[in-house]
DNA sequence: CCGAATTTGTCCGTTTTTGACCGAATCCCA
DNA sequence: TGGGATTCGGTCAAAAACGGACAAATTCGG
């Protein structure tokens, strides 16, 4: 059997069975388990699992599963670095507009009190946050979409119409050279460009796991985006050839 | 069996149950109860559960009795049965309104995983609740008012302005028989108002304490409203004299 | 057909996981 | 409030899994 004959059976029995033992694949497939490990690790670079301890899990199930609390749990003290630094973006009157994602909820802990200061986001879970201190808060109708718990869709488009920003702060799920800033679902993408075209100025926070992906809908081109904040262990070939595109790269 | 597969079953049991007891989960998923126990340590590092003595509860649950847990402990089982006298006129396909307030939160059990029922609302908390479910939710939101955790102003009426429901549940501060239907804040009257005339018919859910009282601003008089749920502990002479206008009383 | 590169299997020391044990801390109920 | 039951957390040992090294087998390019 051939090699990559072999990896399209593992890959088939994770979507079948939403996991793979090693141990197990070993045997059916008569092959040593360190064979299918290697496999595995291949095939997690190829990002169709999740390479743990025993095996590895299909990512259709991963997603599933990841809710919005442990993605907030991944690369949780970056995305705190670079909400701390971001943080000096924030005007102290003035108002701003905040993506939904997790690393744009890290915000939400210098946005609390400054009663100078006006929100507009379209995440429930930093509404939550700061909905109850004297920051003015306004939240962005839409239908809910529940693995960000976001609003979405037309309304969201249509409160968001008039609504002008000094600064925005967006999220990104892909940041890659060739399709710029990406995210999966297209109501998300239409509402981040339009955040982006409301404010004066528009900041993408991203940290290292967002680089060199991308999804299907881009939001934002280099171009269009003023400033890009990330961590420490994103590379420093692909920040260069960001900061050549007239775009500020500020590492955290 | 995966360790990270237990895991994710005791994911799927906290949130399904809100809770997850280490000695019924060892039974159920065939380990040792030390094994829960170190899982429930790395479910906690990651963010996805809260450890407490006999297993762990879960995070959701955990940001629920937060939020509200001051104001929901006022009448609470009224509140509750008056939930689920409400709960009766859910129809379980098409689209309803369900305001803000601890009374008409409670409806939040009977609102979970309805995929046929839309649910427009103006409440952060309840949207929050409902929104990780497969019921579709649709946030009417504008500037959040810190008391209520509700969205208010021009921004939510216009994102009411189309949309239409077979039933509204309302909330009220205040119902006396000379001012009708009142709560303190202008903007939050504007809301409800709107939200009964959007809808077929309007329901209001008010426990006994809200009897007697008036606030500043009416947003319904007897006429406008169908249908008025309160508890045992209202008087009944006020209920017949509500009951001569042409409005159906229901005691939970 | 040959040599180089890649893949695969084996070996083995290291790490991780798991279940068991036990004294201490905590909870529950009378 | 006190005592019995439960739970906790730390240590230990066995078992499983890991990963790196290396040799054998296979594939590839010329």
């Amino acid at each position: 059997m051939l090699a990559e004959e072999r990896r399209m059976k593992i890959v088939d029995l994770a979507t079948r069975e939403g996991r793979v033992d090693a141990q197990d694949a070993a045997e059916r497939l008569s092959v040593a388990v360190e064979t299918i490990r290697r496999d595995l690790d291949v095939l997690q670079r190829r990002g169709l699992m999740r390479r743990v301890h025993g095996g590895a899990i299909a990512v259709h199930r991963l997603n599933r599963e990841f809710t919005v609390s442990e993605r907030r749990a991944l690369n949780h003290s970056a995305k705190l670095k670079i909400a701390e630094v971001a943080a000096r973006h924030i005007p102290e009157q003035g108002t701003i507009i905040v993506d939904s994602g997790t690393t744009t909820q890290c915000l939400s802990a210098y946005l609390r009190d400054k009663s100078e200061l006006t929100v507009v986001t379209n995440s429930l879970d930093l509404a939550t946050e700061i909905g109850s201190s004297s920051t003015r808060v306004i939240l962005i109708s839409g239908r809910v979409r529940p693995t960000t718990m976001s609003g979405v869709g037309d309304l969201a488009l249509k409160a968001l119409e008039n609504i002008s920003a000094d600064v925005a702060f967006i999220g990104a799920n892909g940041v890659d050279l060739k399709s710029g800033f990406t995210t999966p679902d297209p109501d998300e993408a239409a509402v981040k460009t339009r955040m982006i075209n409301n404010a004066q100025e528009s900041i993408v926070l991203a940290d290292h796991s967002k680089f060199g992906k991308s999804f299907t809908m881009r939001f934002a081109n280099f171009e269009s985006v003023d400033r890009l904040i990330t961590d420490t262990k994103t590379s420093t070939s692909i920040i260069n050839e960001i900061t050549n595109k007239e775009l500020e790269v500020v590492i955290a």
